[in-house]
DNA sequence: GTCTATAGGTGGATAGAC
DNA sequence: GTCTATCCACCTATAGAC
């Protein structure tokens, strides 16, 4: 798979990705693409085929990229509550990284609507939810988790609020009558992280010990 | 207001803002709102000016809509809790009247990332986002709300849910293995509200009666 | 592999008749 | 207020030289 040829190829699917995320595929032109990726337009086709072939190619890149940090983030934590704080945890780091992830995933939601077009890449993504919800029913089982909160409504809850965080981040910078930098964005992961686990977390009083995560580990 | 003329030019808002929301600013031609709204393309520009007024315009009429519920649901309840479930419950009723408005909110959002040129809108926007905020402080005041969350960013995670959930549908329905209809958008209604207010619920050992959510299921 | 030229089609917007 | 005709800019995609 890794072509040799790291080049021509990626500077157009990266100045792509950049235009596709910012504008949306039907507001990007080809001849904006060639002058981006300092490209002759016409080498485009010859790579991609169309427009929609390239714009198919970033969004594979960018959803496999996303989930495979998500599962990643799920595996690598002992405890049900550490998982769901991972997750949203790689979430927002992995979108401040790649600040084009959110849009182009919204805007092909809104997009394809009903639309099948790209089911393969939403089965990808399936992939995530399923083992979101498979942790958050083991948490359940183990009594640290309420279990009257259905576990796939959880899941949406729980990933909604870092894809809604830095989609809106232009909105909420105005609402917080203050820009949001990554400063903010890392102190939103860690509210949203613990809002969620606070939410499935069971009110048995006292019942399971008091498990203070005051450790920072990674800074 | 209510110009006493309900014909035309409202015909013509209404088409666009479906066409909008589905495809999007740029990927909609005057000549689809014309044959649409059954009338001469023209007209749009008799009406509205140009393509963006038009734009303009149906913005201004769907967020001002989706507030002024919003800010009716945060005033008619009792206690903030109440505060909290009504306004989720309140953003899903409309959204599920109005079936356009995230779509077109959320574009918005990402077309106009960083841009100001809609910053009228967002500041109604505004408007409700503070209300909730005063709400959820005043819940912390009262003792009902644990303090140690930061009532902004706790607004964010409450809005984001609904929000999210309408845009997401397509992905969220190949999620659930089953289509996502009034009736399950109004179950994940409930349990949002639930999870938010859950999430904000302070952890006073019985201190507070243990108001128990007697609901039928939990078996 | 890269570039030029261009075909073929459609878009937003306006002028002016009715 | 409504409609027809139309200008001009621009877009996707291809053919073919180098």
């Amino acid at each position: 798979m890794a072509s040799p040829a790291p080049d021509t190829r990626d500077v157009i699917l990266d100045a792509a990705e950049d235009l596709f995320a910012r504008q949306g595929l039907g507001a990007t032109t080809i001849k904006q693409i060639g002058q981006a990726a300092r490209q002759n337009p016409a080498l485009l086709y010859y790579y991609y085929g169309s427009k929609e072939g390239l714009y198919h190619a970033v969004l594979q890149r960018v959803v496999t990229a996303l989930v495979t940090r998500g599962a990643a983030a799920l595996q690598a934590s002992p405890s049900p509550a550490e998982a769901v704080r991972g997750l949203v945890r790689a979430q927002i780091e992995f979108v401040l990284t790649h600040p084009n992830a959110p849009k182009l995933l919204v805007r092909e939601m809104v997009d394809h609507d009903a639309r099948e077009a790209q089911a393969v890449l939403l089965e990808t993504a399936a992939g995530l939810f399923e083992k979101l919800c498979h942790v958050i029913r083991k948490g359940q089982q183990a009594g640290s988790f309420r279990k009257d909160v259905e576990p796939r409504f959880a899941a949406v809850s729980t990933i909604s609020q870092a894809m809604y965080f830095m989609v809106a981040r232009p909105a909420i910078s105005l609402f917080l009558h203050e820009p949001v930098g990554p400063a903010t964005a890392r102190a939103f992961a860690k509210h949203a992280g613990d809002f969620a686990v606070s939410a499935l977390t069971s009110r048995r009083l006292g019942g399971l010990a008091s498990r203070r995560h005051s450790k920072r580990e990674n800074s």
